[in-house]
RNA sequence: GCGGGCGUGGCGAAAUGGUAGCCGCAAGGGACUUAAAAUCCCUCGGCCGUAAGGCCAUGCCGGUUCGAGUCCGGCCGCCCGCACCA
């Protein structure tokens, strides 16, 4: 063929701005056209985008453009997530004002996002750091703080003595700063609260109603909001050395049944006895510190031996007066959940019994499954979690743990030393960060009146620009002016709140924001019950927790504030794999960039060699995610000047399910490229046999033909259903699938001169390029144009497809002799059981595999299978 | 430790309980070419067999079923998440 190869760079700026003169993707505004509302996670605006950035909003895009096809008023927006402290971080390197630094990498990166060709609404576009939206989030600030949403008390901080900076628990390395290496302290420092506690029941509820979400996700956050009920018991204490005020302690447990069974009290570190002990126990006082050096780090608590202190003082069974437990500090038991206290029965408890065991408690087993005999249970190194009947438990014998439960819960009740309660793991959301680079909270200290929000009219409060990050710790705090204001309610002297939010308080709404990005208020009702909830939700798992549990939360408050009408914000929620790749180290272990190597094949292996200099060769380390440490990414940008970003989008989208990682490799790479021009050059040959674009269906089709047709049509049907259930890896198999169809067809000499063909080619042609056009848009405008159109395919409705012609007249079916398969028959789709067991007894070769024997029963599935049983 | 998921060709993968391996990648052979690239055609899970055909095969062992990659039970291995949560 003498067609030039297709110039995919060029080509694709080209229809980019077309779609940009004609704002083929601006959303509509017609509201008699069902919605949908497509978004992926927004960015953070880190100056470059990376190709896991383009397979999350290449699929995004693949599902705004089929919906838009299908009729839907579609609404695809983008912003970026440009608080945080990545630009302070710059700030303090480069000397750059945060402000200008993220400003500049929005612009580079949305430069580089326009070249993949998504459809989106760019005039929805807005950033987090725009005054203008945070302008609206401090009044949502504002009227959580009226509804009785948010609060302040004093929190736990790791403090950084050095940089005078609170820092993030990933920002401690080995009980040190993560910059200035000095020993972190726990400082106690007042903070701000969302109450999301108070929606813990309602945000469990909810995971119900969420049916398109990942099960994985919602049992994740299931976890996280960590229902359990239980019951509050009151211990008396006794002993000479109780202090003043703790009569009593209060411990929270979720199997009271086991009352019986407990053999000692353990109390947090944390705990207010604990302390209170440890003022006259200097042994007490530094096993609290040791308690303390662990750390909060998850592998450091689990690698350590459970340890615990005997105060001496004891608690008295609240059943049987003659039992008394010692008290233990245990440096298992948290402070934050349930009490801080609980009672410990080994028995039936495996950290209990560890316990137990180390300090030579006793271990008496209460709980025994039915059908065993007592005598013979024993509890060895574990616990019996289990179910069964109580026993050696006075009243309580003969009972199911959970009737057993319940007698407790009563008859502590009844003597006022115990309730039922339900805890929650589910902690309030501290939102206050000592940084510059985020939203202000909106409110004013003062001497007077105390804690004062800014009232409506002076908002919003504005990041000051003229910081200085010469000074450790916030520059919000030293600014010479900024904190100095007089108070709104007295007029004295008072001073601004230096913290700023959490930036996961910025991603909390910026969905409903998008249904109305420039109204003056935070939302607008009628765009907000439009659009909302999103349709489809779409980013990485790492968000499976705090992102999407804060979003949830944030709705169901500013529904209560008035601002929105619903609870669930994304009604269906797709999380995408990572793209990894390989990575390359030399001798010295550098890691070495996939453009710094060139990847021969000797005798089957693999082998890599430094492209710069001498050729030495170099290891192939593992394939991993991709990341700046090792090197191992891919720039989209310039892959995309070089192959085009249709060839990027097919690539990410195809082998691997999108769930699940992606390999990128220059194989796959090479692939996908090769497919783009098969594509042209199957256009190029076929178009010259195309009907006239005018041409009437003939009336009888050739059997070529036909079968073309059949192939189109079950073709563009697959592509919608994989499309429809984000199976966009089937999706493109179904496309590659018709192309080897299209290609036979053209290839076949007998199709030479006939009509019905042409009309047939002119059809299957144009649904081929619907069917690449969600994934490779430009190439699909590019060939709907060489097809002879001269209007947009992004504004063409999908091709109904001729359900006729999606099953075929006759089926093939597999024979089977017990099950084995034996051979196969090609019947018509009709036929029926009998003729089905007939042709199949017919065959040779299931007379073969019978050999003589009694036929027993034949089982036919009609287009399915014949079994015959001998 | 607890919870969840996954184990299928050389690789990524596919398969409403009904012909295991669609599609792609890699590999091998051939055509075209002065040559290369590109393209096109063929082969491509393993074993036995000249062939026809047969046997084995979805991590391992068992079960249910006419029929199991798929359902159930038990192991083994890998991955992910987490909360020592009383």
């Amino acid at each position: 063929m003498a067609q030039e190869r297709y110039n995919a760079p060029e080509r694709e700026k080209h229809w980019q701005r077309i779609w940009e003169e004609q704002q083929t993707f601006l959303t509509s505004a017609d509201r008699s056209r069902p919605k949908y509302y497509v978004l992926e996670m927004f960015p953070y605006p880190s100056g470059r985008i990376h190709v896991g950035h383009v397979r999350n909003y290449t699929m995004g895009d693949v599902v705004a453009r089929y919906k838009r096809a299908r009729g839907f008023n579609v609404l695809h927006p983008f912003g970026w997530d440009a608080f945080g402290l990545p630009a302070e971080n710059a700030a303090i390197q480069k000397n750059v004002n945060p402000r200008e630094w993220t400003y500049d990498n929005i612009e580079a990166m949305r430069t580089q996002l326009k070249r993949i060709g998504l459809s989106l609404d760019w005039t929805r576009e807005f950033a987090t750091c725009d005054p203008d939206y945070y302008h609206q989030q401090q009044r949502i600030f504002q009227a959580f703080h009226k509804k009785g949403l948010v609060y302040r008390k004093k929190s736990k901080v790791n403090w950084d003595p050095v940089d005078h900076t609170v820092l993030a628990n990933e920002q401690v390395i080995d009980g040190r700063g993560w910059r200035s290496g000095a020993l972190v302290e726990q400082k106690e420092l007042a903070q701000w609260f969302f109450k999301i506690t108070h929606y813990a029941d309602d945000l469990l509820d909810g995971l119900d109603t969420l049916d398109k979400w990942p099960d994985k996700v919602r049992l994740m956050q299931r976890n996280w909001i960590g229902k359990s009920q239980g019951l509050l018991m009151r211990f008396n204490l006794s002993g000479e050395k109780v202090p003043a005020d703790f009569g009593s302690v209060q411990v929270f447990t979720t199997r009271p049944d086991t009352i019986f069974g407990a053999s000692f009290i353990g109390i947090s570190p944390e705990h207010p006895l604990a302390k209170e002990l440890a003022k006259t126990d200097a042994k007490l006082a530094e096993f609290i510190e040791d308690c303390r050096r662990i750390g909060t780090a998850q592998e450091d608590i689990d690698r350590a031996e459970k340890k615990g202190y005997d105060t001496g003082i004891v608690a008295a069974h609240p059943f049987r007066s003659t039992t008394k437990l010692p008290v233990y500090v245990a440096n298992f038991i948290l402070m934050d959940y349930g009490t801080g206290a609980i009672f410990g029965c080994p028995a039936h408890d495996q950290r209990d019994l560890d316990f137990a065991r180390k300090y030579k408690l006793k271990v008496k087993a209460v709980v025994i499954p039915e059908g065993t005999d007592p005598a013979e249970f024993k509890v060895g190194d574990e616990a019996y979690t289990g179910p069964g009947l109580l026993q050696n438990s006075s009243f309580l014998n003969g009972l199911t743990v959970e009737a057993a439960k319940e007698e407790v819960a009563e008859r502590l009740a009844k003597r006022s030393m115990g309730e039922k309660k339900t805890s929650f793991r589910l902690r309030d959301w501290g939102v206050s960060r000592q940084r510059y680079w985020g939203c202000p909270i909106p409110v004013i200290h003062c001497e007077k009146c105390g804690v004062v929000p800014v009232p409506d009219e002076d908002l919003p409060v504005r990041l000051p620009d003229d910081v200085s990050f010469d000074k450790p710790g916030n520059p919000l705090d030293h600014h010479p002016t900024w904190k100095h204001v007089t108070c709104p309610t007295c007029g004295g002297k008072a001073t601004r709140e230096t913290d700023t939010f959490d930036t996961f308080v910025d991603s909390s709404w910026y969905f409903a924001r998008f249904t109305a990005p420039h109204a003056a208020e935070p939302v607008e009702s009628a765009e907000a019950d439009y659009w909302l909830p999103v349709d489809q939700y779409i980013g990485g798992v790492e968000h499976a927790i705090l992102h999407l549990l804060y979003a949830r939360f944030f709705t169901r408050a500013m529904r209560d504030c008035g601002y929105l009408g619903l609870a669930e914000p994304f009604n269906a929620l797709f999380t995408q794999g990572m793209v990894l790749h390989e990575t390359y180290f030399d001798d010295k272990q550098n890691w070495l960039a996939p453009d710094e190597v060139t990847i021969e094949t000797e005798n089957g292996v693999r082998k890599a060699f430094r492209l710069e200099g001498a050729r030495e060769p170099v290891s192939i380390g593992s394939i991993e995610k991709m990341s700046k440490s090792k090197k191992n990414t891919i720039d989209p940008d310039l892959f995309t000047q070089h192959y085009g970003a249709d060839v990027a989008r097919w690539f990410v989208l195809s082998d691997s399910p999108p769930e699940r990682d992606v390999v990128w490799t220059e194989e796959g790479v090479q692939g996908a490229w090769r497919f783009t021009q098969r594509v042209w050059r199957l256009l190029n040959e076929a178009e010259p046999r195309l009907a006239p674009l005018d041409a009437k269906a003939p009336a009888t089709f050739s059997a070529p033909a036909q079968a073309l047709r059949r192939a189109a049509h079950k073709g563009l049907a697959a592509v919608a259903e994989e499309i429809e259930g984000l199976r966009f890896n089937r999706a493109i198999a179904a496309v590659y699938e018709f192309a080897n169809a299209l290609q036979a067809a053209l290839q076949d000499k007998a199709t030479a001169g006939d009509e019905s063909f042409g009309f047939a080619l002119r059809e299957a042609s144009v649904f081929f390029m619907h069917m690449i056009n969600p994934i490779m848009p430009h190439l699909a405008e590019e060939g709907y144009s060489l097809l002879g159109y001269n209007t947009l395919l992004a504004n063409e409705p999908w091709p109904e497809v001729e359900r006729s012609l999606l099953v075929d007249d006759t089926v093939t079916i597999a024979v089977q002799v017990n099950g084995k398969r034996r051979d196969e028959i090609v019947v018509p789709r009709n036929a029926d059981r009998a003729d089905l067991e007939a042709a199949a007894l017919r065959l040779e070769s299931v007379t073969r595999a019978v050999d003589g024997r009694p036929i027993k029963k034949v089982i036919v599935v009609p287009e399915r299978i014949v079994n015959v049983v001998a």
